[in-house]
RNA sequence: GCCGAGGUGGCGGAAUGGUAUACGCGAUAGUCUCAAAAACUAUUAGUCGCAAGGCUGUGAGGGUUCGACUCCCUCCCUCGGCACCA
């Protein structure tokens, strides 16, 4: 027997698996499909260990599945647009292209190295024109439909680069690139209407589709659903109106002052002469601020008198206007009405600028306590000083009577609230997709016609100019015709955001090579939803929430005929560095998969990464815990000395009959429930994804195992399937060289290399095995005793007699252990569940 | 502050109302060896005890139950996400 080597046999199968298509899926096959999707690797340069961690778990559900017989599809593709492909170009000088798809061959490899089952002719590239095409041609369908259009957001500016940055790209307030002060400013920006899907977004209990808890309660609380009231304010001074929002009208009679965002069209209307200076100062330093200068100045409030006043309608009360930062200028109506009695934030605000609080929400109906303190502050009680509506009980009572009551009186109006804005799709960067319009001076701004797509990335442009997009530098690109009027006119130079590209990639897995639609509606009616998507939790509020959004649009362009494009997400873990930190080349905790490979072989990584704990682990990488698992690996390519093959054993004697179940014939009851009782264990146990139980129970089996003198080849056959979705090279080398060597006559072993090939050769084109319930029963059973729920003693008792409760108390009754602590003891009761556990109850004194 | 997930041996973890610590790592001792490595065998929650055996023990405290890692309440801590959302 030689030595496992992995490093020998690895490179080896995968080689063979590629060229015999062994993981090609035939998509025109649709009945039974499993669609298993992994979130696909951003073209970062190499595999690290988090990929191998998740797509080993893809590989081994895709490898189960379709021994089980699905028609399994399991692809990917690879997310290649991107800012570190532009900043590898601004930085080292290489073009995002070319640094690109070096790293995408790299991956390639390494996903080779890795032995998953993935089918390559189903993939996808962002940055190939062949998939940006339909990025474009989304945009155009969302232009059609009002779903995409120009609008103005509050963005990272940069005015010495006169440029917006990404979050990422500002450094403590300051810019990346030049270390200026980055400002707040609004810009122009291409949005998708996301907020029109705010409400079919939102996840329903019980959820329409089996994704995690925290990411559809996540997703809700960002979609920010609120059913409040817009309430009307008029000014004193002339005749413009605040309106106001509030989910808390019932406390409309507490209000003592209005505040307005900084930002609010009318501040600079109603600001009175002699407070103008004071109110720009205030203005013009809140929009410095970032939004970390912000967060690092806490909650400490801030604000200024406009001098103005408005009416509160229900009582007449004129009330100062204020402005404050602590007011979003883009949530609700950029105003708020100030009730310091029932408010945190209008408290604290009221209480620094000495503004009046009148208490309308009371412990009791007769309430009249001051509101001095925070604790005071109450949002929930019985309504007081609010004249009809004092002693209703609020929320309960109040708060839809006076909502009838506004509206009734014409005040105010319901109003549906959400947190969740629209979609900012515009980057003014190199490394993404065209967005197709053309500007021209007679019409405007005019979409490339359909035809026209895909509008291609130029290859020669400047990545860093100063004042403009990278894509404005080539001018032979930029200037075109226009499509309507053939006029001179200059093309859009933002390209979209990368989130774009993933939105939608596994509708496009399906048909990749579809140049005149965006993929086979058939074929996406038949394959899709996904059956499981395994992915992180970072992407709940982008990409997770980004993929509903364009599903439910691809549904009402009538390209599919759901909402939720995949039954089942599952979060998974983070293996971190074997500090216990993220691991990060600045920390240098990096553990390089290659390297591991090298030492242990890809079986041993996966296995042990799969062992570690539960899909969704977050826990260190311990270097010596590899050699565990790669033990076990040499122990299972060991145990192949001991396998008896039946053509030798049988010799003469042999009939076929008795060949047939000679297998089972010199197995043992035990052995034969250990092989059964694994085979339930690990099926269950890869169906409910717990991949680390399922190895440990492989890991008992071994060691019944080991003790043995022989193993019969049935034992050894269905030990290497069970391991073969997890280790799939070693268990591919030992079918070839125990199972199928075994099973050859003489003269067939000679030709058959060729045979087999074209014909199952492969473990991984066998059945999975089944577990078969009638060598599961044990005739014996153990019962715990225990008194007063203490373990005492444990019976072996007799199937046959294990519901008769008598005759297990007497046995019990029977054992010296257990007298010793019912002695003087008088009994109160005797619990007895059958075939687990007597429990006598006595006096404890 | 809010939302979500957690807290079990020296370590990763197992057990979702019924023998707590499966499986693995590490450690200790032994076998083999000139020796080491590897491999194999045994032990390995704490504590008292020569032993038999006892007691304690799943973040802390309380509760429900014949019986709680598991269910309920209060609190502490860790991780992830969000946050001046009116």
């Amino acid at each position: 027997m030689n030595k496992y080597i992995p490093s020998q046999i690895e490179p080896k199968w995968q080689k063979k698996w590629a060229e015999n298509g062994v993981y090609l899926t035939d998509l025109s096959e649709t009945k039974n499909k499993y669609y298993v999707l992994v979130e696909l690797p951003y073209t970062s340069g190499d595999l690290h260990m988090g990929h191998w961690f998740t797509f080993t778990m893809g590989d081994i559900l895709a490898r189960f599945k379709a021994r089980q017989g699905f028609n399994v599809l399991f692809p990917n593709g690879f997310d290649a647009f991107g800012l570190p492909a532009e900043n590898a170009a601004i930085k080292k000088g290489i073009h995002p292209r070319d640094w690109t798809y070096q790293n995408m061959e790299r991956m390639r490899v390494q996903f080779e190295t890795l032995g998953a089952s993935i089918d390559w002719t189903k993939t996808m590239v962002a940055c190939d024109p062949k998939y940006y095409k339909w990025n474009q041609w989304i945009f155009l369908k969302m232009l059609e439909r009002d779903l995409a259009y120009r609008g103005k957001l509050m963005s990272n500016w940069c005015p010495s680069c006169q440029t917006v940055l990404a979050n990422e790209n500002v450094e403590n307030g300051k810019c990346w690139r030049c270390g200026n002060e980055v400002e707040q400013k609004e810009v122009d920006q291409w949005l998708f209407r996301i907020t029109s899907y705010a409400d079919r977004l939102l996840w329903s209990d019980p959820p329409q589709a089996d994704w995690p808890k925290s990411l559809r309660e996540g997703q809700n609380d960002w979609i920010g659903k609120s059913e409040g009231m817009e309430i009307e304010f008029p000014v004193v001074q002339d005749t413009s109106k605040l309106k106001a929002y509030t989910v808390f009208p019932e406390t409309i009679f507490g209000v003592t002052y209005m505040v307005l965002a900084p930002e609010h069209s009318l501040v600079r209307k109603l600001v009175v002469k002699d407070r103008e200076k004071e109110v720009e100062e205030y203005i013009r330093v809140s929009q410095k601020k970032s939004e970390l200068e912000r967060k690092a100045e806490g909650r400490e409030k801030t604000g200024v008198f406009t001098g103005a006043y408005c009416i509160n309608s229900v009582n007449g009360k004129k009330v100062p206007i204020w402005i404050a930062d602590y007011v979003l200028a883009d949530y609700g109506t950029g105003a708020v009405m100030g009730v310091p009695s029932s408010d945190h934030r209008d408290f604290e605000f009221a209480r620094k600028y000495g503004l009046e609080i009148i208490r309308v929400i009371g412990k009791s109906a007769s309430d009249q306590s001051k509101v001095l303190l925070m604790d005071d502050v109450l949002e929930e009680g019985i309504l007081v000083n609010s004249e009809q509506f004092s002693g209703l009980k609020t929320p309960e009572e109040a708060r839809e009577k006076i909502k009838d009551w506004l509206e009734e009186k014409g005040w105010g109006k319901r109003q549906v609230q959400y947190h969740l804005h629209d979609w900012s799709i515009s980057r003014q960067r190199y490394w993404g997709t065209p967005i197709p319009i053309i500007y021209c001076e007679k019409c405007g701004t005019v979409p490339v016609p359909e035809k026209d797509l895909p509008v291609e990335l130029p290859y020669e442009v400047d990545y860093a100019p100063k004042g403009k997009p990278p894509l404005a530098t080539a001018e032979d690109w930029v200037n075109t015709e226009c499509p309507k009027c053939s006029g001179p006119a200059k093309r859009e130079v933002e390209t979209m955001d990368t989130f774009v590209d993933s939105a939608w990639y596994f509708f496009r897995y399906l048909d990749p090579e579809n140049d005149a639609e965006i993929f086979d509606k058939k074929i996406a009616k038949a394959w899709m939803p996904l059956d499981i998507y395994i992915g992180g939790p970072e992407h709940t509020l982008g990409h997770a929430l980004y993929s509903r959004f364009f599903t439910m649009v691809f549904k009402d362009l009538g390209l599919v005929s759901f909402d939720e494009y995949a039954k089942k997400r599952i979060h998974h873990g983070t293996i971190l560095g074997p500090d216990g930190s993220r691991m990060s080349k600045s920390r240098g905790n990096v553990v390089n998969p290659d390297m591991e490979v090298k030492n242990y072989g890809a079986d041993a990584i996966r296995l042990y990464l799969m062992f570690l704990g539960p899909f969704d682990i977050v826990t260190s990488w311990n270097p010596d815990g590899v050699n565990g698992v790669y033990h076990f690996l040499q122990r299972v390519w060991g145990l192949q000395e001991k396998v008896t093959t039946n053509s030798v054993i049988l010799g003469s004697e042999a009939t076929p009959e008795s060949k047939e179940d000679s297998g089972q014939a010199r197995m043992t009851q035990i052995d034969l429930r250990i092989m059964h009782k694994t085979i339930k264990k690990v099926t269950e146990d890869i169906e409910q994804l717990k991949f680390n139980t399922a190895i440990a129970s492989l890991m008992e089996w071994l060691n019944h195992l080991s003790r043995k003198d022989r193993i019969e080849v049935e034992e050894y056959k269905v030990f290497l399937l069970l391991l073969a979705p997890f280790a799939p090279h070693i268990t591919e080398e030992l079918w070839e060289n125990v199972i199928l060597g075994s099973e050859a006559t003489p003269e067939s072993k000679e030709d058959s290399g060729q045979a087999r090939m074209t014909n199952n050769w492969s473990i991984h084109q066998q059945s999975w095995p089944k577990s078969d319930s009638k060598f599961l029963e044990e005739e014996e059973v153990s019962v715990v005793v225990q008194v007063n729920g203490k373990v005492r003693d444990i019976l072996v008792i007799q199937k046959d007699v294990i519901s008769d409760k008598e005759v297990v108390e007497t046995r019990a009754l029977e054992s010296k252990k257990v007298q010793k602590f019912l002695e003087g003891k008088s009994m109160k009761k005797t619990v007895y569940i059958s075939g687990k556990v007597i429990n006598f109850v006595v006096n404890s004194d």
